[in-house]
DNA sequence: CATTTTTACGACCTTCGTAACGATG
DNA sequence: CATCGTTACGAAGGTCGTAAAAATG
């Protein structure tokens, strides 16, 4: 059980758009496959995550709670790529951070690495 | 390309022991699947994460960055486990929020749910 | 009856362990 | 040569789309 990130973007997709139909459109799948992830993902949760109201669905106050984690968890990937990308050009980086020093410390606004250390993680893009 | 949470669990591992066998060890799979995973995970990262040194392994920059962003990532899914796991026991959620308000509130230390909302998540455990 | 969600089912893909191999001290 | 990491490969499980069914206004 590791609430797997595919599946609280579901989650997090329903919970933005009121349907499954849309989050599906959203996602490039058919509803089928959204609404097998969220069987799964409330089997994984131990809650009813949505129910039917009428002819769309709406979510339970377990479902809105585990949303709003979702968001949290989907914005820290969304970090990690960021970096990872970041990393791809450049902005920081063992080699370079010699080289684009003063470019980075103004993109950045932040340090450089302290001379010496290898590697640092700071903010970029 | 999503960053599954799983393989973001297997680098972290390997970060904090440094050697597949430990990593895997502590993960209760074989290295070999260990190995796999980070084949995987590079691939979906773009950057090469470890190197082999001597008989173990280092990760590379790209590696120290991306396990620092995996750190954050756990950390977030951590959080909405535990959340999951006090609505379960009834710390949070709609109907019991009013029984359990001033118990709520001291566990907490945060302001219940304004009355009238249906739910509302704050700071829990 | 049109629309939305769910379920049954089969094809495809992923992941793991075993076993063999390669690398290193 | 003992230990660690990787690769080949097959079995088991997961995921998706199609099609059919169920629910609702």
């Amino acid at each position: 059980m590791d609430l797997d990130v595919r599946r609280l973007r579901v989650l997090h997709e329903v919970a933005l758009r009121g349907s499954v139909t849309a989050a599906a459109a959203a996602l490039h799948v058919t509803p089928s496959a959204v609404s097998q992830q969220l069987v799964q993902l409330s089997r994984e949760a131990g809650h009813e995550l949505v129910e039917r109201a009428g002819r769309g669905i709406v979510l339970t106050p377990a479902g809105q709670v585990l949303a709003s984690h979702a968001r949290e968890v989907l914005g820290a990937v969304e970090q990690a790529v960021a970096g990872l990308a970041a990393l791809r050009d450049g902005v920081s980086g063992t080699v370079r951070v010699g080289a684009f020093a003063s470019a980075a410390g103004a993109l950045v606004a932040r340090r450089p690495p302290a001379p010496g250390r290898s590697t640092q993680s700071w903010t970029y893009g």
